[in-house]
DNA sequence: GTTCACGATAGTGTATACAATTTTAAGAAA
DNA sequence: TTTCTTAAAATTGTATACACTATCGTGAAC
């Protein structure tokens, strides 16, 4: 049963709080290393980041309510598989908070802001040419909730941080290879509208943006359901 | 120290599952049995519920994800006293997703869709006559999830459900006596506008709704704070 | 009279122990 | 060989025990 690590509290948490093993979890689903469908047992866990299964439920229990994985009542946490269904339901209400969003921007637009969106994108194109999935990942979404920052508006921020944080497993689940790779360009072509203060095409290029990469997630697909017991290290 | 109820798992809950538990305590904070700021202490919940601070501890992490208790580190679990500023961003937020939403809605609407929207404000009226204020509360803020669900997305609900929680609370903090009861005439006047698929009409109406219920909060508050220990019975 | 120090008490944070359920495996019957 | 039965092992669900932190009250120093 042994895997290599034998050491407690592996590499990176010196304090292993209950949100550093969520943060783990979270890092090692969305970069797919836990595949979708594989079993999350308490005591494995337990043992591979030296502590007690009661910090590991903590962890499952919130993890779950980002739906990122999935309790069965006395079988268990699985990594979650978001259905094709599941999926579009969540773009669907992204585009319609974002579009909002992006009217919502405009009326209280700022050189500053648009700078900081233009800081971020750099920051994104970096970690394209880098090869960084994960990180590319995470950052392409990361300009959506930086929008919502800068607003001012922390519930907003949080509502589309949580649909994004689901779509990141949406995204590794069904897109397909190097696809996406012009979000970056979209990105700054949304901000261009905004820095021109172009309501219409501004919304408009945010819609057809969220309509791309949801059209460019492959939803005829093989689901690996690996059921490696875990490469968190 | 002893309130007059000893006996364990009082009233309702035949089965203490943790879903129970929540439930409970939503009820009580919704209903304001429960006041902002009020200590909910571990051991006396456990022992009222006749379960094991386990349980109790499930619950209340449920909870503080859906912003109705708020727990810091070592000093345990508060009912959660929203700010006016977070209050307003909560508003902000339903705006903009519902605006949207009536839209969509209005994309695919059918006769048996205006039909059951038309039923649950009939159960409103019932509940507003009756005078039941937690009643009235929740099933005016459920109109808005109905809406939702009979779209079929389900996340969309699930968002928009956890939002109008919050606002539940919000509402039940700052909302002046028999303010928002006219919520029925709006909810059925934006009914009306479906009905008439006039998509310009619809949304100004929910937009105004909200700007409405939003309005009759009253923001210059005194928040009692009391400190009773519990009314769960 | 006020403030600070310090001990007692209560409460949260984590680990462990036990009960209940599920999964797995082995064995017998068809 | 296949399938059903049944016992063993493993895993989850819940309770209890212990360690650590915060709260409260008392008393001494100023």
């Amino acid at each position: 049963m042994e895997t290599s690590s034998s050491t407690p509290a592996s590499t990176s948490s010196a304090t292993s709080t209950t949100h550093s093993i969520v943060e783990a979890l979270t890092r090692a689903i969305v970069e797919h290393r836990l595949l979708p469908g594989a079993k999350l047992a308490e005591q494995k866990l337990a043992t591979h980041f030296g502590v007690s299964r009661t910090l590991i439920r903590q962890a499952l229990f919130q993890l779950s309510q980002n739906k990122l994985i999935r309790m069965e009542p006395a079988r268990g946490a699985f990594v979650a598989a978001p259905s094709v269904q599941e999926a579009q339901q969540v773009f669907t209400v992204r585009r319609m908070i974002e579009a909002e969003m992006v009217r919502a921007f405009l009326k209280e637009v700022t050189p500053a802001k648009i700078k900081a969106l233009r800081a971020h994108i750099q920051q994104e194109r970096e970690a394209v040419t880098q090869e960084d999935v994960p990180g590319r990942t995470e950052l392409l979404g990361d300009f959506h909730v930086r929008m919502a920052e800068l607003m001012g508006n922390v519930v907003l921020a949080q509502v589309l941080g949580d649909l994004i944080s689901r779509c990141a497993l949406i995204t590794l689940m069904y897109q397909s290879r190097h696809a996406a790779e012009h979000s970056s360009d979209e990105h700054e072509a949304i901000v261009a509208a905004l820095a021109a203060k172009d309501e219409a095409l501004a919304v408009q290029l945010m819609n057809d943006h969220l309509v791309h990469v949801e059209a460019s997630l492959t939803f005829d697909r093989k689901i690996p359901t690996h059921d490696i017991s875990l490469a968190l290290s």
